[in-house]
DNA sequence: CTGTTAGCGCTTTCAA
DNA sequence: TTGAAAGCGCTAACAG
């Protein structure tokens, strides 16, 4: 722990000439004598000195690093778009900081403070916080940190602030889903996982609800603002247990995979099969969605593409003073877990003796 | 994106005083008088001044932020890892970077120049690369980077190299695994995903074998090195389909549960009930664990708190010079992939119609 | 082609 | 309790 006071000071002396020079040779400017050069490096290798970026960037006003922030890394959407932000940087040298914040968290001024005293070159925002209709003061906060620098956020549009934004387009996306179980017949379906408090689910919502009307389908929204396995279990359980077998819906779609494992779990557990009894549509393409039992159709909205596609944005910033947002179209990947209704009347499952 | 010009010697001025006041009023220093402390805060308030922590970093030589280097954060243990070195990290003030390796990558000069390079006040390191037999420059590689900064790594000994770790006992945890199985009646298990490449496994496989050798179990090794679902899917439907029904395992310990997911989807492919033909048993309980078909009974490695206790340890560094390593004890987590096989004789399952 | 010089924005003795 | 001054390690004119 202690070479690393090695300056570029002490390798100019040590190579007889001046600190300029060894600059210069470092970061390959062009007028710098073959010989001198190789001196330099021979220097440079033989203590294996290594330039100080934090004394670099406060010259160049930059840090080479930029922030991400969000709710959860350990979701596999989130997961993906950081994942992806960090391959994307790498290729230009930056590196990405992870910040957190929660779900409903509002971004907070310290938050905040602490980007802008760190002078990252730019951050990213993705996640529910940014939906929130209840973060009045969501607008200036981000205005003051856009001040400092380039903000690309993954979400939709936030009224008072103006940036660059990518996002899904998940209301023609789920419209997607409803249309293929139109198509297999279904005539009854429901929307799990509906809430008034984000945006990105109520742009399912109202594709939902749209689609629905426009195709003469039963559509019928359960609320559920919280969004786990478990939630998802115990919503469809409820939803399916506690009306006549005429009432069921014969298809769900589900706001996300991650909650989807759970209504499959309850439905299984309530002895309904699937696809037969009732069909279900998961939202997100995880990795594990090919592997559940069955197999999850579900809508792929593509995470580390809309990571990559910000942070391209985030880092081109300048060129692309306030454009549209960058719109993803999701695609509807299609496995085992829906199938045309059972012929109406006959046996809507296992469900019967319970309700 | 201007006002970051704003600097210390701006604000002393327009406050009467030295940028030596401004600055210790900004770090809480306590010779200051309340009133200058006071008027120094009106005209940072009024300004809106952001202190520039590069600048400071520069001087004090440290630059408040930990790097985490692993294979793939998109994969829930390494996610866990992360997660959870971020938060510690942030009740520090610090933040984390994230640099990515291949899982068989080398650690090379470049990646540990780039840490060197950014001042990090200290990097945490796991995944399979660091267990690489074939890495012959890895301790020389990191010897070079623990002479800038700590490392903490969350793996088994490194030969030719020490530092402070954090590991799970493995070796153990298996152990239960297979103590659970043989007292529910099992007698011929596998272990799938066996390899020669990670010590990680290889701690899995020794504490499986050992165990089977002590209970007289009928212990078989399979060997595939690629722990995905769609490896896991491919290998035991070989494997059960490939060899008649007396000499099928009656369960299987799958090396994590990514790959069990496939395992599990294999199993049902080729007719198999689970529990009741085949018992599985996962490792490392996933957030989707509990939600498979049938629930998995898995061992519980706690990425998060490895994370949480590898960066705490990291933070500590110097307190705590050369220790031992933590361990960490997994639990096995029982839900309903197991139970007692079914008496011997009887069917196998629906894969004979394959053999 | 190379060296001198003047900072980048902040902290920290040392004196006052 | 405060200010002056000397850097932290590097880069970028500007001369030469």
């Amino acid at each position: 722990m202690q070479d690393s006071r090695l300056t570029i000071i002490d390798i100019a002396r040590e190579a007889g000439v001046s600190s300029a020079t060894v600059s210069r040779v470092l970061s390959k400017h062009p007028n710098v004598k073959a010989a001198t050069a190789l001196k330099v490096r021979e220097v440079v290798d033989k203590y294996g000195y290594q330039p100080n970026s934090i004394a670099r960037g406060l010259l160049q006003r930059q840090s080479h690093v930029l922030g991400v922030i969000m709710p959860d890394v350990k979701h596999p959407y989130y997961a993906g778009i950081f994942s992806a932000a960090q391959r994307e940087a790498e290729r230009i040298g930056s590196a990405v900081q992870l910040y957190r914040l929660d779900y409903n968290g509002e971004v907070t001024l310290d938050l905040v403070r602490q980007l802008i005293e760190r002078r990252l070159d730019g951050t990213l925002l993705a996640g529910g916080f940014i939906e929130s209709p209840n973060a009045k003061e969501l607008p200036a906060i981000l205005t003051r940190l856009k001040q400092y620098m380039p903000i690309v956020t993954i979400s939709p549009a936030i009224p008072g602030f103006e940036c660059a934004r990518v996002w899904p387009d998940l209301h023609s996306g789920v419209q997607k889903a409803v249309e293929h179980l139109a198509s297999l017949g279904h005539k009854r379906i429901a929307f799990i996982g509906a809430t008034a408090d984000t945006r990105s689910v109520g742009e399912r919502q109202q594709g939902f609800l749209e689609a629905c009307k426009r195709l003469g389908i039963d559509g019928m929204l359960r609320y559920e603002s919280i969004h786990t396995p478990t939630a998802g279990e115990a919503c469809v359980t409820l939803m399916m247990n506690t009306r006549a077998a005429a009432d069921r819906p014969t298809a769900v779609i589900v706001v996300n995979d991650l909650m989807a494992l759970g209504v499959l779990k309850g439905l299984r557990g309530s002895g309904f099969t699937i696809p037969d009894d009732v069909a279900v549509v998961g939202c997100d393409n995880q990795f594990y969605s090919a592997f559940t039992d069955p197999p999850l159709t579900t809508l792929d909205i593509n995470a580390e593409e809309l990571g990559r596609l910000a942070t391209r944005r985030l880092v081109n910033g300048d060129n692309d003073p306030s454009p549209n947002p960058i719109v993803v179209v999701p695609e509807l990947i299609i496995r085992e877990s829906c199938a045309a209704p059972k012929a109406a009347g006959s046996e809507g499952g296992g469900g019967d003796d319970r309700a």
